[in-house]
DNA sequence: ACATTAGCGGAGGTAGCCTCCACTTCGCAA
DNA sequence: TTGCGAAGTGGAGGCTACCTCCGCTAATGT
């Protein structure tokens, strides 16, 4: 249901024409392999040889890079995003760790995302809003059972953790126990 | 005392010879002004011109563009964590947070040198230590107050506010409290 | 079957990275 | 002071990536 909102904006992109279509998709796939074989610098060009499409179509579909990391990465956000339906039966402060937990975790693999958290882009401003959406309950809830701090917002919760978990650490443990150290400072004392 | 070790690593890079030096000192200075301006990515060439040497001298004295920054910020960073040495007559707490504070605030406007905290260069590998040698008595002495969990080290302290400090944020109200909150998680329940 | 037009794709201009080496300049020692 | 060897210079040139532009190609709908 939260994907719906997403796969409309993404379809809006998708052109008409049949072969334009399978541009479009070969693209998206080209680029998922190349940021993910090396980070999203990876060479436009490459790309497009990859899809097996000129350079002018690449820049047709996506005027600047970061349509295109958008693009890539639509569907991986929708699936944190959505994450927060499968929590209600814990209770309220797990829940809202766990959320915030599993978006740390793809975050940090991820921190082109992080970048993202403040630019404009339509794609983007509709991805927070779901994670917004998806996150508040959660927290309401916790603070509601007086497990959190009340005068915390949503995006606070979710800038603290999107920060720890951006920054390098030279083992993943560390970042767990920093994490949940994070974690920690939204508890209501 | 704590720049001692730092200024002896930059005198090392120092050319002997003077018009080497004075390009050297050039280097470092038009580096300053051109990270400031256009942020880390900028034109190592424009360095070069506006420092009034050819781009060839620019990369005998500094191979890579890391060791330029690593040249440009050094002074910055020796202030930063000399910073614990004025905080001894503050409550152990306080002391510490303060520390992490003027910490947090130096990183989020130089993002650059948190990509630092784990690369492995000399310099930095020296300015770490300073860091570390800098707050980790506010930790122990805070500790020993009993106002700061004891399963917490130096190096997650850091890490973690490095981390917040360095995503961004639509206001520095808004960063300066979600610091906070981080800060809360260290404290001892 | 054909006209319309969306879509293609790569040549080419721009800019930055980095290397290499013929030349210049410094500073020491006589 | 002068001369010479070492230290340092700097920019031409090769490379790669970015992005624009426009003559051509072929999908679509009538």
């Amino acid at each position: 249901m939260t994907d719906q909102a997403l796969s409309a904006l993404l379809d809006a992109r998708r052109p008409t024409r049949a072969d334009a279509r399978r541009n479009f998709d070969a693209l998206v796939v080209a680029g998922k392999e190349a940021f993910a074989e090396h980070g999203v610098d990876a060479s436009l060009e490459d790309i497009a040889r990859r899809a097996g499409v000129g350079i002018g179509t690449l820049y047709r579909n996506f005027p600047t890079r970061d349509a295109l990391v958008e693009a890539v990465y639509l569907d991986e956000v929708a699936a944190v995003a959505s994450f927060g339906d499968e929590l209600e039966a814990r209770e309220p402060f797990e829940a809202l760790a766990a959320w915030l937990r599993r978006f740390a975790d793809y975050a940090s693999r991820k921190k082109v995302l992080l970048d993202g958290l403040n630019r404009d882009s339509e794609l983007l401003q509709t991805c927070r809003t779901l994670m917004y959406r998806s996150g508040e309950p959660l927290l309401e809830r916790a603070q509601a059972a007086g497990a959190v701090r009340s005068d915390v917002a949503i995006d606070d919760a979710i800038r603290l953790v999107a920060g720890v978990a951006g920054v390098a650490f030279p083992s993943e443990e560390q970042r767990e126990r920093v994490v949940d150290l994070a974690l920690d400072g939204l508890r209501a004392r």
